[in-house]
DNA sequence: CAGAAGTGTTGGAACGCTCCAACGGAGCGT
DNA sequence: ACGCTCCGTTGGAGCGTTCCAACACTTCTG
């Protein structure tokens, strides 16, 4: 809170040289004289120089910054993802400047401006809920990924998520695999990765001859939805073995139903859960689970964006990464 | 990725005014008359212009900006009070950026000096990692408020928390209103937090006539940690009927314990844990806890920022919040 | 009906930095 | 001794805004 910050004037005033050679000293360029530099170097420490960043980010026209949106901070997954951002894009020399849309579309539009008039150069999206016309125009604006979410063919717009078909396979193979075959599906709603995870264990309950076994309960991505579809799945009466549930979330709540109605995880029932939240992990909980490679999302996510700010007019790309099963307690063998 | 955003003396240019006007009405100053505002408003509309917050921050010298700092996004906990932060700090008009000191002091200073540079108004810091030196002269560049731990009588820092030792009292009550008496601790480490909630457990032992009955078992704020030492405990043959343990994260931990021994919980021992996380009020958990009002500790928190940023001199204000009892299923009355 | 007061508008300076063309001096070869 | 290059250094222009003093009008006041 000095009244004044002191500004590379004032470095180069202390250190008796002009301020543009201050600015190349700051910067470490090499064409400095090495006097040259310890004065620089000294005068910035005693008078307490931080270089302005507006002003730098003015006079080169990069801001160094790069934003994130995320729907929902509470939500562990997401957390996760941007951990694994942020290393990748300090590694890069740039800054994060991460932003929430509050499930709210006209919030995240408005964060969104916000995050434009700084100049970031590049833009993560992460669970958005914008519509696709308005991703067209902020990928017009800016660069940008949509993480979690395949957006195929826009231009200047990247996407990286799970394959989220595929993962819901690997958890009715599982267990498949353990014997069961009345294989219940508990929902997590009408969103898009919702119905991409319902429609894997369609097809494979398909493939493995288990058409007529397919039943699913409405459920949602969240504690209380999983309990309500589980509820519905064990109150039945068709005997389902094993229950395929949407989110690790939704799980929890699933095994709460099963517990309230002393049913036994996994001797009774066996319950596959999705996405690899830590969570999930909890001695307590010991959800078997069809785990998203979380950190590495993130990390990727940020390599897309730095492609594609090196080279704004590269097709737009996708990459799906693969899940992959995590066995835990949650499932066992059918047991006669 | 228009070759050239549009700026001000583009807009200006088209409406057929001044820069000066345009800057005016972007603000929405009422000393524009309606036409031209129109005019303006329709010019920047079609050239879609977008202020450059760069230069305004540096015109004006204000950033508009406050940035927050948190530990570990990955502890839910943080993540509730950042959710309540953000919503205050969004109504003063004001922007958050957030960086993630990755638990290491280094990378923590580091962040907060890019932050400084960025020119932030004012600075979050949650779970900090800082010597109090280091604290000192931040405090000394930058209106600072640090929250979730009480540091008092730095000029320019402002701290909120709960009160930790309250807590502890409060969880042991609870307990012995249940009938309990040999109740344990299952400590969170040797860290500022976990020392003032064991010595709030053993203050309110000893006011209860109970302080013989004192035993404390090494833990951690982790799931890991809460096993661990709820292992001890049982395993002790001390008899314990309670546990209160330092975290709700830890509290997790002890519940597994107490399963893989057959000890059932609340019946043959009951649980309390700390902080009031969403993910503890899970029906798979349902853990008793003493809850922090984590996303009002984040909306005060910010209240205090603009108190001082208002006026810097202010003295060093110190908020103590309180933390709250939440009966769920994991505590019950003593059985004979 | 002159002067004051108010209204909408303007150009230029300033914010703190980076970039660039140009500088003087040292060292080189011929 | 001459021009060359190379090197460290410099002042000035420019980045896109906001602020300010001043402007030309209109409208009020006595």
């Amino acid at each position: 809170m000095a009244p004044n910050r002191p500004t590379i004037n004032d470095v180069a005033a202390l250190a008796g040289v002009s301020k543009s050679l201050v600015s190349l000293a700051m910067r470490g360029s090499e064409r400095v004289s090495p006097e040259s530099r310890a004065a620089i170097l000294d005068a910035a420490n005693t008078l307490g120089y931080r270089p302005n960043a507006a002003a730098r980010s003015l006079a080169d026209r990069r801001s160094h910054t790069i934003g994130v949106v995320v729907q929902d901070l509470l939500n562990p997954i997401y957390a996760e993802i941007i951990d694994g951002l942020q290393s990748e894009v300090r590694g890069h020399g740039y800054h994060t400047m991460l932003v929430t849309g509050n499930e709210d579309s006209v919030v995240e539009r408005g964060e969104i401006e916000k995050l434009l008039e700084f100049q970031v150069e590049g833009l993560m999206l992460i669970g958005h809920r914008m519509p696709s016309g308005a991703l067209d125009a902020i990928a017009g604006d800016c660069p940008a990924v949509i993480i979690s979410r395949a957006e195929r063919g826009i231009a200047g717009l990247d996407s990286i998520s799970n394959d989220d078909v595929a993962g819901a396979r690997m958890a009715v193979d599982h267990l498949v695999s353990l014997g069961h075959r009345s294989i219940a599906h508990v929902t997590g709603g009408e969103n898009e990765v919702a119905l991409l995870r319902r429609s894997g264990y369609e097809e494979s309950m398909a493939a493995h001859g288990l058409a007529d076994q397919i039943a699913c309960y409405d459920g949602a991505f969240t504690d209380e939805g999983g309990y309500r579809g589980a509820a519905a799945a064990l109150d039945s009466g068709a005997g389902h073995t094993a229950l395929f549930v949407a989110n690790d979330l939704a799980a929890v709540g699933a095994l709460a139903a099963a517990a309230e109605r002393g049913v036994a995880v996994p001797a009774d029932v066996s319950i596959v859960g999705y996405d690899g939240m830590a969570l999930a992990g909890l001695r307590s909980l010991s959800i078997t689970t069809i785990a998203q490679p979380l950190a590495q999302i993130g990390a990727e996510a940020a390599t897309l964006l730095f492609q594609r700010i090196e080279d704004p007019a590269r097709p737009p790309a996708y990459i799906g990464v693969e899940p992959r099963l995590i066995v835990r307690n949650s499932t066992g063998p059918l047991t006669a």
